[in-house]
DNA sequence: CGGCTTTGACCCGCGC
DNA sequence: GCGCGGGTCAAAGCCG
């Protein structure tokens, strides 16, 4: 038991610091793949789009928000079917659309479209409650600027224009992108009924955040290692450092029956 | 019974 | 104008 603490206290350690090496990135101008993508360009009216590709097991990636799934469609040149979704809020414009990537069924691309009117949803947002997204997350548009929010560590940046697409546009458009790992609550339960194995388990986990350095035509993949393990029949390991923050246990992969759980290494990035 | 997913139909933009 | 493909709608069904 000691040991697994001390693992998840290295691992948050390192999780730390790759978010901080993120940031820095992001500072000098470098672009999350998380690929922000303006593909709305030409298209005046459009909302902006932020593309998110994250590496996971589960298609549904939560961002505290709630969806409402509304239409599931084959698209071509990707035998896995592309998901929408609408934020539930009543009046959030919001939507988003979730896909396996054809070259590799472990990414998943998210594109979220709109911007939130309305906070994150407050059961989800609770210190206490479980469920809540460990860190927000978000794109919003602002002021020109880039910032990314990180659990209280915010740090703001100039926004270069990231793509050829992006230099057509309006230069002053902003982006913000806050970078999140989210669990959803609706999953958790869900997944309490097919608990997690007796034995305590630990296991790590990869995230990938790919950065794109345009300027340098080099992209960049941060491997985020996490841990998460059923111990206690408690999915979610206690939030001993709330007040930093980056707790990335998810419930996932129960080896003893190969059954995945919904939620598993969820990262999700949203507006 | 309310909320959600599924899925076929429909709409619309775009390229030829 | 037509066909294709992406996106959305809405009825039906499922589930707690």
């Amino acid at each position: 038991m000691k040991m697994q603490k001390l693992e998840v206290v290295v691992q948050t350690i390192l999780v730390k610091i790759v978010l901080m090496v993120m940031i820095q990135n992001l500072s000098a101008g470098r672009k999350i793949w998380a690929q922000l993508a303006l593909t709305q360009i030409g298209k005046v009216n459009r909302e902006p789009r932020v593309v998110v590709q994250t590496v996971s097991e589960v298609d549904i990636l939560d961002d505290g928000y709630r969806w409402r799934k509304y239409g599931q469609k084959v698209v071509k040149g990707n035998p896995n079917p592309r998901s929408y979704y609408k934020c539930t809020n009543v009046g959030c414009p919001v939507r988003k659309h979730v896909e396996r990537a054809s070259h590799d069924p472990k990414a998943v691309i998210t594109t979220y479209e709109g911007k939130h009117n309305h906070d994150v949803p407050a059961s989800r947002n609770s210190c206490h409650d479980t469920a809540a997204p460990l860190i927000g997350a978000g794109v919003n548009t602002l002021n020109g600027h880039m910032s990314v929010n990180l659990n209280g560590m915010l740090r703001t940046c100039d926004m270069r224009p990231v793509s050829h697409h992006y230099n057509q546009s309006d230069e002053r458009d902003t982006l913000s992108l806050d970078l999140g790992v989210g669990i959803s609550p609706r999953h958790n339960s869900a997944n309490e009924k097919q608990q997690a194995p007796e034995t305590d388990q630990t296991q790590n986990h990869q995230i990938h955040f790919t950065m794109v350095d345009y300027n340098k035509s080099v992209a960049e993949t941060t491997s985020m290692p996490i841990c998460y393990g059923s111990s206690n029949h408690n999915l979610y390991r206690s939030r001993e450092d709330k007040e930093e923050g980056f707790t990335f246990n998810t419930p996932s992969i129960n080896h003893a029956t190969n059954q995945y759980y919904p939620n598993a290494g969820n990262l999700v990035m949203g507006p």
